[in-house]
Parts: structure tokens; sequence; C-alpha cells
DNA sequence: TATTTATTGACAATGAGTTCTTATTGAGAT
DNA sequence: ATCTCAATAAGAACTCATTGTCAATAAATA
């Protein structure tokens, strides 16, 4: 199960680094079908997962809202509007040693962490 | 716009406070559904968001799964296995004033926050 | 060049959740 | 106790993001 080199996944990469953080399969298939008409929104998808399993770009996942593919920036966190639920970013340091707090990992093996943080966002506060 | 009691409300609460904590909305329509076969699952959703917008009851947003509904026990972390999906509980304290990290609120009022970590839980380390 | 098989495009299917329409019902007013 | 009517329910239809299926295509290699 090697894998090739083909045109489609290639633009795929490129596409999330033109892109910048945290694009949407959507927003990369919207960039790419521009010049490239043919490809299929499924290739996108099989591709931005095989790239982020391959560790080339990385899969956020967002509760209630489409997954976003960071090529290698800055790992942050989110807030959700708790009236508009819209999503933003949060300017906040990366606790990269979060899971050192777990008292009882119980086996559990750690990768990782999301931290969701709840609120009004600043237009809903009026 | 006053709220009123109806039999599914009271069903809805009180089954979340049955299955204890984080229960997903099918979870609680299957459990429900057993007792009370005609209730729809857009009256489990319907309740289920309004009750934790009074505060009955805390959503808990999943990224890469479905929301979960705590009873309101003590705040608590979860972890979701990445191959299994399953979510369990995390030993560990609760950081309350984890929002006094945010550089910058950009106007933003914090109300709380949910982390979940990310990893490979024990059944599926094998 | 021929062969093998990973990958593609097209699109159906899924999962989670929301929204629509119509009918019903809880609870305050009479 | 009955009336009234907005809040709510049932059930279907819908949205949105994503995954699965499969015949056709095209990279890699032999």
């Amino acid at each position: 199960m090697n894998k090739r080199n083909t045109v489609q996944r290639t633009l795929v990469l490129e596409t999330v680094k033109e892109l910048r953080c945290h694009a949407t399969a959507e927003e990369v298939y919207n960039m790419i079908v521009k010049k490239y008409p043919d490809i299929s929104r499924g290739t996108v998808y099989r591709n931005l997962n095989l790239l982020s399993d391959i560790g080339e770009i990385r899969k956020v996942e967002v509760p209630g809202g489409a997954d976003r593919y960071d090529h290698l920036c800055h790992r942050h966190y989110h807030a959700r509007c708790i009236k508009c639920g819209r999503l933003f970013d949060v300017e906040m340091d990366f606790i990269a040693d979060l899971e050192k707090n777990i008292r009882d990992t119980q086996g559990f093996e750690f990768t990782g962490h999301d931290i969701i943080f709840k609120g009004i966002c600043p237009e809903c506060n009026t």
C-alpha cells in the first residue's frame, strides 16, 4: 500500500500550504477547482486525510463545524459563542504538557488535546 | 416565550440524569423510546439544547464526534479514543482560572471551557 | 511496453443535527 | 371547569460534512 504522486495529491498539499492556516475541505476544493475543474470533492477529502495521516498537514477537528486543515502553523485553541454558535480562534499559549496533569491515565496513551472555551462574542453581547 | 413542562421534556432530563455522564443525543433517544415509543429524535435534540441553555444539563461538544450531555456532576475533562471514538472521563483537577491565560479576549465574555484529550484507549492499544 | 494496483471521478449513502408543517397540549385567564 | 393560544410535539424532509462503492484511469515497476 505505497503512495503514489498524483497531480491531485500535489494540488491538495500545495493548496493547503497556500491557504495558510485552518482551511476547510470545501475551501481547498473551491481553490483547486478553479485551475483543475475535473477534481472531485471526494478526492480532496481523501487526500486531506491521507496527507494528515502521514503528517504532511494537520487536521483540526472542530465541534459543530467542518474539519480544518493546517499546514504546520502554531497550535491554538478555539472559543464558541453560546448565542450565535460561531467559532473563534483564541490567543493563548499552547500548553504542550497539559497531559502531565492527568492523575491516572488508566492505560490511555495520550497524543494531544483540544480546548474549547465558551462564552458570548462581542457581537452577541449588546 | 416561557417554558412549559411537557412529558417529553421531563423524560429527556430524567434520562440524562439516569445515564450519568456524557450521553449522546442518540443514546438518550434510544433509552426514552423504550418506554415512550412515539417520541421523535427532533424532540430529544430540541430539549437537550433547551435544557442546556437554561443550565439544567451541560453540553459537551466533542470534536470529531457527537455532542454529549452531562447531568451536573462535578466538572471534569474527557478523552476521546482516536481509534474507536469512545469517550472517557479523565482524572484531572479542573482548571477554574484557565480563561486568565487568554492574551487578548477581543471583547469575548468567557464563561467556561472544555478540554478534550485525544489518544488511544487501552482496548485499542493492543 | 505491459502489468499491476493505488488512485480517481461520479455519486449514492451515512451521521449528526436542524428545520418545516401540521397537530396537540400546558397553563394562565375567564 | 372551560377557553384560548403560544409553546411544543411528531414526523418528515432537509442541510452539511464526510465516507463508501465501484468502474475507469494512470503511476510505478517489471
